[in-house]
DNA sequence: GAAATATATGATAACTATTATTATGTTGTA
DNA sequence: TACAACATAATAATAGTTATCATATATTTC
């Protein structure tokens, strides 16, 4: 478990008690959640903290490299405090966000394989699975267009 | 070459000059631009269209599986005519996106791996990779935070 | 080719999400 | 404990996107 404290008094950045929940909560969370729940569940602590000081937070951490930021296709960024690569997976129907866990791939194998046939200097790949989760697989709710799309949001 | 002329009409679509060229410009761009560069370039032709007009009428190119929408960790939608699966490339210095071209594995695989070990039901895959364009790479201009970095806008 | 209708466009307003500014509060150091 | 520097809270502003409504236009029919 990573002690929010010490990493952010190596970096010589001070240690509020925002900053410990907030990332405690990140760290804690596989919903990868956005701005607005954050402070929701931040509120719960801290009442009167602000809406931008919740902004200020989770941008000043993923500078730090604390915190990775996101977005996948919608209008609106989300957070995730595990920064290692690893790919994601993206209800169509719910919306939910999750780790893609047991995928058999090394997503770092990805960015070699890319490097290796491109100009660019690749540094890192994201990878953004959509589908249903298994709640909303069995059900009516799927989005039709998506069904009989080929492509997708990418 | 799509004819967008017949794949309106086959949808029952009106064909209207607006749609005819953003539809042309966004097929021939490889820039994925987002709407306030298409707009741009649609007003060289129609100096008088609205900002609303480009919106309204991408949106609906993307709802009737004519475009992909997406975005790459920024606050911005980018459209792609391409809407076959397929990498992209973001430039973390100047911002550009490409296609991944050369890209050695078909990413249709990915989705068959995911599928095979997840409760959920994949429908696709969005693969975003990060770094320095070859414009880029050699200069200075490298966002320094992002070289020390272990994982990313993901 | 003209008329009628339904849909698209243009102009404008509104909304959402995020970021900036400034005064006040708090952390960390001496 | 005091002070300086940084963080927070309150508020404003910005950027990007979507909604509303009047007018224009594409399509169909005759």
């Amino acid at each position: 478990m990573v002690y929010i404290k010490d990493l952010l008094r190596k970096k010589g950045l001070r240690v509020t008690p925002q900053r410990e929940l907030i990332y405690r909560l990140l760290s804690e969370s596989k919903a990868h959640p956005t701005a607005e729940h954050v402070y929701q569940e931040v509120r719960k602590t801290f009442p009167s903290i602000s809406f931008n000081t919740v902004y200020k937070t989770v941008r000043s951490l993923e500078e730090w490299g604390l915190l990775q930021r996101f977005n996948t296709g919608e209008n609106i960024y989300r957070y995730d405090a595990n920064v290692s690569p690893h790919p994601h997976f993206i209800c169509l129907s719910c919306g939910r966000v999750d780790d893609m866990d047991n995928f058999p791939d090394d997503v770092e194998n990805y960015v070699r394989k890319a490097a290796s046939t491109s100009p660019c200097e690749i540094k890192f790949v994201n990878l953004h699975f959509y589908g249903y989760c298994p709640l909303c697989r069995g059900s009516s709710r799927k989005i039709n267009n998506k069904e009989e799309d080929n492509g997708g949001s990418d």
